[in-house]
DNA sequence: ACGTCCCGCCAGGTG
DNA sequence: CACCTGGCGGGACGT
């Protein structure tokens, strides 16, 4: 035991800025994430690669991974890497999510209750591309809401968020429930056992997963229309930023990346106690402005079919490019598809939209 | 005071 | 056995 350096307060070092829970929660995180990675033709993701790269522990890196994976922006492929997806990928998986919990019970929420827990645990059909021989199935969650009682041992990897995660899609997905505040999702999610401390792990996993589908967009904090209680809404694709893909026809916004609005660089990220290694790169600064881009959703951002009925009739998702923001272009070489080592570079181009709820700071 | 949620211990899993 | 994964909850930060 090496006496691990307690305390935190007031780093030791130079300036003791007050650093703040934002700058280091998982959306944020996530939103650097996907700005890093989703340039040029990434493929293959390194778990400690990201890691060093954004500037935060392993660990950090498993809980955005396993969601991002969960909406199919990732895929596993072997330890310590990870297949990138893309964007593109999102409207795949959020069929089979859809598909999977209209099987299942999903569709009871809210108003309407139709207590059809069908417990089939048929194997749907995997659209996916990559099939590993390795595990055939398995990979479909047996969503054992409420009155599961059966203790079956399934999968013992996979069990809280990534599951959780697709539960928490589905249920936007799969009712019409647009709306909803973690509490009533974590309630939701594991049926009526609000037994304390269950619900309230439960709750914090909600809002790590919520704060990294918000920031991709999928989901925007908000407030019940009788505001008080902060929920999340379910958006789906409507992310501003341009994209190289046509967005719908009606896609009056201009969503012109414009050149970065002043920058409002705030140098942050691991300036605490590092791991042993991560000596060469000295701390990266991200260039982050917490610019509140209120982009208007007029139009209609069109979510996923969320008629209950309606089986595969609109599959056309058009997804809008929610991409981090564009500005592709990654300064310097492009002899090298494959790993991006101009970290500075890229940190100082890269503009992470992070999305702020509540104030909005006009800055464009 | 309560809502949000970061940090990292430590237990399984895997090679 | 070392290392990779990731559940889980304390308790600090935010409002």
């Amino acid at each position: 035991m090496a006496a691990p350096p307690p305390t935190v307060t007031g780093g030791d070092s130079s300036k003791h800025h007050a650093y703040s829970r934002k700058q280091k929660s998982l959306g944020l995180l996530c939103s650097n994430f996907l700005c890093l990675y989703n340039r040029d033709g990434i493929t293959s993701i390194g778990l400690d690669d990201a890691a060093s790269r954004l500037g935060v522990e392993r660990r950090r890196i498993y809980d955005i991974v396993n969601v991002l994976e969960s909406v199919g922006v990732l895929a596993r492929k072997a330890k310590n890497q990870y297949t990138w997806k893309g964007f593109e990928a999102i409207p795949k998986a959020l069929k089979e999510l859809k598909d999977e919990g209209l099987k299942e019970n999903f569709s009871s929420f809210d108003g309407n209750d139709d207590s059809k827990v069908s417990d089939d645990e048929e194997d749907d059909e995997r659209i996916s591309d990559t099939r590993t021989e390795s595990q055939p199935d398995k990979l479909n969650p047996s969503l054992n809401l409420k009155s599961s009682a059966s203790s079956k041992p399934e999968n013992r990897r996979e069990k809280s968020l990534a599951l959780l995660t697709q539960n928490f899609v589905k249920l936007f997905v799969c009712t019409s429930v647009d709306l909803i505040s973690l509490d009533e999702a974590a309630k939701l999610l594991l049926g009526d056992a609000h037994n304390s401390s269950i619900m309230r792990t439960k709750v914090r996993r909600l809002y790590d997963i919520a704060n990294v589908l918000s920031s991709m967009n999928l989901i925007e904090k908000t407030h019940t229309s009788d505001t008080r209680k902060p929920a999340f809404r379910w958006l789906g694709f409507g992310g501003r930023g341009q994209s190289e893909h046509n967005i719908s026809a009606h896609e009056s916004v201009v969503t012109e990346s414009k050149k970065r609005p002043f920058g409002a660089d705030i140098t942050n990220i691991s300036f605490k106690r590092n791991k042993m290694d991560l000596g060469e790169s000295l701390n990266m600064n991200f260039s982050k402005q917490k610019q509140v881009k209120q982009e208007s959703y007029v139009d209609e951002i069109d979510r996923i079919t969320f008629d209950e009925d309606s089986n595969e009739s609109t599959k056309s998702y058009q997804f809008g490019p929610f991409a981090p923001v564009t500005i592709a272009r990654v300064g310097a070489s492009e002899n090298n598809p494959r790993k991006v080592h101009d970290l500075e570079k890229l940190a100082t181009i890269y503009r992470p939209q992070y999305q702020n709820q509540g104030k909005v700071s006009i800055i464009s």
